[in-house]
DNA sequence: ACCTGAACACCGTTCAAGT
DNA sequence: ACCTGAACACCGTTCAAGT
């Protein structure tokens, strides 16, 4: 039996690291993960990751972008028939589904799309559609950006996990309003959900209303639409 | 000279060491916040600390804290002449002008409103104002929830520290639209606040349009909109 | 009550050594 | 090229000892 410093067949890969650290984000929390702890799911030793990646963060960087790349986007193909806002509906809704099954990663995916591939590949889909769409290229890209903070801050920051169960930790005379508030008899989750469901309408209707104002002033510049129409 | 176990006054207090932390917070970093480190500024050992704060995490909390005090809910008060739909846009504003004059903390305060007693007073404040504008207490809890998620998503997500600054980075063939896309011609930060301020307006927008849906089909229940125009 | 140093059980990462 | 154990410079937290 010798030590075996290097098998014939590498023990480790990029894909197996990422889907182990995954299973444990998922199982016990960012907290769980560990150099050590994460080598030990794969049966190596600590330092083998260093093999297959610079630092632990990367790591976690391709776990959320695993994450990412599970985000329905062909909504947003040139022969699919949705409109703009449609369009837009349905992927706010993959992309939140995607988040809310891996709450775990979300800090991670929330600080910003970053050098991941799957959040620019994201971030392309939407501001390709939006310009054929008709939006002008500046708000094209601010729709891509606030979408994302919408979504990914409803990901985040729950209301559900944000208040406790004890309900007379609430003092009346610190929160005149929350005691009446149903805040805390209502099941939680659909706080969330109903939150997501109505900013995420009020965000479509107001876009909307920009969209026309726009296409009412749109005798400026080239027609961007046509190839949506087509 | 004794090794002074136990000075006649004590060293620390809570407030001396939120300030400290949120001070190394601002100035190197959450990163850069050990419970030695923030002793050494203050100048004590690191199990000091364990006589005014149960765990690490309860000062971070504290830092989030005090930056969701600095937010203006005066726009929320009872006396106040605002009508809900500005309210709610100068409390938007205000928030997000705390947190963006305190980046490195946002992680913190983004996870949710939590225990911390600022949070909940922001929470409690949206809320009561507006029932008190009429929109069922149901909605009432969304409309915190949901801006909210935007607010921080905004402050945590940002856009602007999300691309690199090598251009090359983004092949058109990967990312087709990204190559004609003034996101990194344009100033970064002026992307985040473009995003910003266009989302902001659409969610106003489009939660006009839902309360005047409220108002129309209003006749049911008691009229809670009346303590708001005394 | 409030601080100390020592200690425990960890970290992420580097590196020379092995095959 | 890819794994190993040893080592470095850290962590958060506990605790007995001091005043």
């Amino acid at each position: 039996m010798s030590r075996m410093a290097r098998p014939r067949k590498p023990l480790l890969s990029r894909a197996r690291i990422v889907a182990a650290a995954a299973a444990l984000v998922d199982a016990e929390g960012l907290e769980a993960v560990s150099t050590r702890r994460l080598a030990g799911e794969l049966g190596v030793s600590g330092p083998s990751l260093y093999n297959h990646f610079r630092t632990k963060d990367e790591i976690l960087e391709a776990v959320a972008d695993a994450v990412s790349a599970q985000v329905d986007l062909s909504m947003f193909d040139e022969g699919d028939g949705r409109d703009w806002r449609t369009a837009l509906h349905d992927w706010a809704v993959s992309y939140r589904a995607a988040l809310t099954d891996h709450p775990n990663i979300v800090p991670v995916l929330a600080r910003g799309p970053g050098r991941r591939p799957a959040g620019l590949r994201v971030a392309d889909a939407v501001f390709g559609a939006m310009v054929r769409a008709g939006w002008p290229p500046a708000q094209a890209t601010y729709i891509g950006a606030l979408m994302r903070y919408f979504i990914t801050g409803s990901a985040l920051g729950s209301f559900a996990r944000g208040f406790v169960d004890d309900e007379t930790a609430y003092d009346p005379a610190d929160y005149p309003h929350l005691g009446q508030a149903h805040l805390l008899a209502e099941r939680r989750e659909k706080v969330d959900e109903g939150a997501f469901e109505t900013g995420l309408r009020a965000l479509l209707d107001g876009l909307a209303h920009q969209h026309a104002e726009v296409a009412a002033a749109g005798v400026t510049g080239r027609d961007t639409s046509a190839a949506a129409e087509g």
